[in-house]
DNA sequence: TTACCTGCAAACAGTTTGCAGGCCG
DNA sequence: CGGCCTGCAAACTGTTTGCAGGTAA
């Protein structure tokens, strides 16, 4: 499959849209930082290449590339979303410490055929899915004992 | 395990906080609704009882309630929070069909088991997960086929 | 030149909070 | 009777949208 930035010029193209200096960047950005950037985040290392950038524009940025399935919200119940792109030939879910925040990428093709298998149970097209997570790494499991909080 | 009500009397007690008929109602009508319910919809129903409640009291009895670990918010990622009272010796992932919204309840002992495997890999001690599975239903498919959109 | 795209600011939706009065204990 | 609780409305936060001017093709 071709790299994201062809992708972003075929969809931009194929629905009769235009490309623009801005929607190249925050994709550059995005694939650099490899990060779950909310957009926010996004906007402000943005602004730093390039001040008069509107965060309205990384909005609509952000939502251009979920549509061309370039990126995805991340599947994270919070006030604010993430976001990260996708690179196929390596769907993840993540395992992220509720104390410091870090994120960890993981994958387990078990759980995936468990998944296909109860859908099918159910009747159910499986289309996508979401898995999350959620501990204390040991670094603030270490942390949590020196202190008394 | 205590009923949902008891908990929720010593969780207030323990506070130092007093009870309240609206704490009560509102708890009431999510045993009732066993339903993934947003606070506007709770509120509506909750309203129909008790008319001079208000939508404040309705999102801070469902925080105090996940507080007291009696609800909890349900981990799907979109723009309003739904949540469901915890049956704890009961717990469930979700798999939902993205055209109707329909929601079935699933559970997998296999893969709750790969999941501490995976935690254990990256020496996190898990605290919680969540999984939520999209696809398209029986009954959604047969409508697709018919229809032209 | 013709749309599309952008930045700005205003609009929105969901949620939280400050306040004055009410009620539990 | 003191302190928590409530309803109301205003404030906030994240996100979307209308508009006038800028820009790709």
């Amino acid at each position: 499959m071709k790299p994201p930035v062809d992708r972003l010029n075929n969809h931009v193209k194929e629905h009769g849209m235009k490309t623009s200096t801005q929607r190249n960047l925050v994709l550059e950005i995005m694939l650099r930082d490899k990060k779950h950037l909310t957009v926010e985040e996004l906007y402000e290392t943005v602004k730093a290449e390039n001040p008069d950038i509107g965060i309205a524009t990384v909005y609509r940025t952000v939502r251009l590339l979920c549509d061309a399935n370039i990126a995805r919200e991340l599947p994270i119940t919070q006030q604010v979303s993430r976001y990260e792109i996708i690179s196929e030939r390596d769907h993840h879910d993540h395992l992220i410490c509720t104390s410091c925040g870090r994120f960890v990428e993981i994958s387990s093709d078990q759980i995936e055929q468990e998944q296909i298998r109860i859908a099918k149970k159910h009747e159910f097209t499986l289309t996508d899915h979401s898995l999350v997570l959620y501990g204390i790494c040991k670094d603030c499991r270490k942390k949590e004992k020196g202190t008394t909080v």
